[in-house]
Order: structure tokens, then C-alpha cells, then sequence
DNA sequence: CAGCAGGCTTACGTTAACGTAAAGGTAAAC
DNA sequence: GTTTACCTTTACGTTAACGTAAGCCTGCTG
């Protein structure tokens, strides 16, 4: 069962990102793929870190804080006290996506307004329009 | 019935800004408060606003971005073209939020995992600490 | 009237997240 | 054997979104 693996290349592809991008995660220790020779290896689980990623950016977190949710998918290997501090981070987050989806509800309440004024806008030159033709 | 208006440092207060972020979201266009001599007086409308500007920061949106949706939420004027491209922005502002929902349910699903990981590693903790104490 | 709180403008500094370019190494293909 | 297609490192450039500081005006207040 030889696991299936990725050229930097690759994976900038399929993720529509480019290798600077790709490069710029592992300065920032987000990554560390296998080397052969002077080439970067990548595997699945290299692939789900940068999804995550992606999907971190999506939602407008900094590198900095995916790096904390990657930290947090990683295996736990801490201290009692660790343990706790992961704990309150993962409560922060919580409650930082659960202020998201109050902000994006009300959003998409407004994106609704806005429709309907477009719309009626619409009926109005269509009216005169009408008169015109 | 005095409109209540605002000056800069109280919005900031009250927003928990800074009064350079907010000269420099009028900078941006963002922003257009009258004066008083050279006092910025805000209205309630500007504290809309603003609100709106940070509600979109929060879920990650660009001050670009941001503009855009203060447009939309402006009486529209345009004509039938610009009525379109409106409902296109419109459109697509709503996809994108809808992504976002989708990433923060699964974003809330790892979180979920992680404290059940963090929970069982603080149990096995907890066990050694028994045969300890 | 000196001092302070708050407001203004102008302008340079800073950080994050890459973009872009230069210079070079390897391996298959023509 | 030299293009072509990748890969590498190093390093400077860029944009967004303010931060920070300097220098100045103004209206109280002790």
C-alpha cells in the first residue's frame, strides 16, 4: 500500500493555490513535508492541513490563528496544563463562529433589503420604459 | 427633535475603535460625517455605518468588500445596468456567505472532536494521577 | 493665563501574506 | 545536446489596514 503522494505542483493545482503559497506555509511551520533529496514530498495528511487552511482563510482567520486549529487536530501530547489551555481556546473559537453566524445571518437579512430595493428599482424604469415604447 | 450626533472619540469609545481607524475608513469613502468648523459631527446613520463596516471585518471581509455592501445598502439611483450588476454583487456576496456557513459547521465539528480528544487525554492524566497520589 | 483635554492634518512606520524575480540544479524529451 | 518542465533557495517588492508621532488649534478650568 504505497500512500499516495503529491509534487508541490500538484497540490497547488488541485487547491488552486500557488507553490509560493505552499512554500510560505512551511516557513511558517504550518507544514513540514518530506524531502526526496532537495524535493518536497507531500502527503494526505498534507493535503487535509492545507484544506484546512483554505477553509480557516475562508472564514477570515489569520495564518496565525489556523495554526492554532492545526495545533488543536493534532494529536494532544500536553500536560494537564496544556490540556487546559487548548480547552479555552477551543471555547474562544466556539464562541468567535458562533458571533460569525449571528454576523453573517444579519448579512444575508440585509443582502435580502437590498434585493428587494433593487428589484422594485427594476419595476420602476421597466414602467417608464412601458410609456416609452 | 436635535438628531443625536456624535463626536469621534465618543463613537470610538462606544465602538471600541480607535479614532484613527475610523478618519481613515472617510479616507476610504467609507465615511463622509459633516463638520462643525473642523469637528467631525457623526450621525446615526454613520454609527450604522460603521457597525456594518465592522460586522463584515469580523467575518473576514475586506474594507473593499465592506464598501461594496454599504452601497448596496444605500438608496439606489442607479440606472437599469447598474440595477444589474447590483443584484450580480448581490448574488455572489450570498454564495459566499454561504460558504462560510458551510465552513463553520465543519470548522464547529472539529472543534467538537479536538475537546473530546482534549477530555480524554485530561481522564487518562487524571488516572495517573490516582495511582500517584 | 497656564495647562489640559480633545480635535485636526500630515506623514512616516508596521505587520501579514504572499508576489515576483533572479540564479541555479535535475531529468525526461526531442 | 539542448530545450522544456519541473524543482530549489534567496531576497526584495507589494498591498491592506491601520499605528504612531509630530506639530498645531481651541475651548474650558483651576
Amino acid at each position: 500500500m504505497s500512500a499516495t503522494t503529491y509534487s508541490i505542483s500538484e497540490l497547488a493545482r488541485e487547491l488552486d493555490i500557488t507553490t509560493r503559497a505552499i512554500r510560505f506555509y512551511e516557513e511558517q511551520q504550518m507544514l513540514s513535508p518530506e524531502r526526496r533529496g532537495q524535493e518536497r514530498i507531500y502527503t494526505a495528511k498534507d493535503k487535509v492541513t492545507l484544506k484546512l487552511i483554505l477553509r480557516g482563510k475562508r472564514i477570515g482567520f489569520s495564518l496565525a490563528e489556523c495554526k492554532e486549529l492545526i495545533e488543536l487536530y493534532d494529536p494532544v501530547h500536553g500536560n494537564h496544563k496544556q490540556l487546559h489551555t487548548f480547552m479555552t481556546k477551543i471555547a474562544e473559537r466556539r464562541a468567535q463562529l458562533q458571533q460569525q453566524l449571528l454576523d453573517i445571518e444579519q448579512m444575508q437579512l440585509e443582502l435580502d433589503t437590498a434585493e428587494e430595493r433593487c428589484l422594485a428599482a427594476l419595476a420602476e424604469t421597466d414602467k417608464k420604459q412601458n410609456v416609452i415604447s
